[in-house]
DNA sequence: TACTATACGGAGGATACCTCCGGTTGCAAG
DNA sequence: CTTGCAACCGGAGGTATCCTCCGTATAGTA
């Protein structure tokens, strides 16, 4: 997974060894517990000194950006493959159906990503950048059949499931989540 | 202000008095600077010592919930005032859009008053229900008019309005907001 | 093998939450 | 006004977590 890790400036074998044990038990943590990991844990799992994780990883929120790409490229390549399916809807439907429960997988990061996804340059605002572009095919298909408002814009429609995320992260429900959801999908329909 | 505050078991007079003043310092560096107020800079700007603030309010969220606590009461008020507004639809939305930026106005608490609305006979949860069953009359009106879906419950739009507050906190953007906050409008739409 | 750039790891500083308890004070009774 | 004490004040300090710094170790190379 994450080839963009291996294409990184040469590393000597035992620090590529240990970003990459790092990273892997970042994900099983957040996965498990959301992203309130605490750093040092994960160090101590990974079996290397918190000052090993902060070289690799400056901030928290490099890890958690880190973590998070893969989900990114997956999303983008679950929307191409989406692309030609038979109905335009309900294939951008499905693909939202996706946003949502990868984004209450890696719960309570989404704060942290947030902001990166905003930062020029960056590797994960250039991999959500290239997924939002991928999904944005599915919608425009969607709008060209009539199925889905012209109006309506990609961002915001990601932004809302990612606020419907956000907003049952203390107290889960997943009758709430699928109310809201069809409430969005209500929304965007013609 | 907070009549709640009033209307409890009689205190020592400077006990009031420090309780008032914590409370007022809260709101405004909320105001100003969101949630994410440092408990230990809002009792050295209220002028007492930290174990007094923490008597008052024993957690954290304890004192954000009785900051809370007058919005609540406030958007109650609202509700009220448009229940007998010419146009349904209208009065709902107007009401959602005070949600919306009460809301934006107390952000980053969000997380920690969302755990309280659903803890049983607290202040607040008491304040929040009934501020829900006087905004439920304006949507009552409005399904009954046949302008908004019957099938659409309260609950789930306003969590979505406070999952779009959530989602804007790290990069505001007002179009954006306007844009999320319309989609919904479109969803709960007959 | 020996040399050095690179990487490791944990002690410790910084920040923020919250607790505890000795000292202080409002206030009611005399 | 004085007195007594329950209620209250305040900050030192414990705990948790983030992050930095630098002496030590080692991978890769000549």
């Amino acid at each position: 997974m994450s080839e963009a890790t291996v294409t990184r400036a040469p590393r000597r074998a035992d620090a590529q060894r240990n970003y990459e044990i790092i990273l892997a038990t970042a994900r099983a943590a957040i996965a498990e517990r959301g992203g309130n990991i605490v750093l040092e844990d994960i160090a101590r799992d990974a079996g290397v000194g918190i000052g090993t994780l902060y070289r690799h990883f400056p901030t928290r929120q490099d890890l958690l950006e880190a973590a998070f790409l893969d989900e990114a490229l997956e999303l983008r390549a679950r929307a191409v493959a989406l692309a030609d399916a038979p109905s335009t809807f309900d294939a951008l439907v499905s693909w939202l159906r996706l946003q949502r429960d990868f984004g209450a997988h890696g719960r309570s990061m989404g704060a942290a990503v947030m902001n990166a996804k905003h930062t020029e340059g960056t590797e994960i605002q250039i991999a959500c950048a290239s997924m939002r572009d991928a999904g944005a095919v599915l919608l425009e298909h969607a709008q060209s059949a009539g199925e889905v408002r012209a109006d309506v814009e990609l961002v915001d429609v990601l932004r809302l499931i990612h606020g419907i995320v956000l907003a049952n992260e203390q107290a889960p429900d997943a009758r709430r989540v699928e109310g809201m959801f069809d409430l969005v999908i209500a929304g965007i329909r013609a």
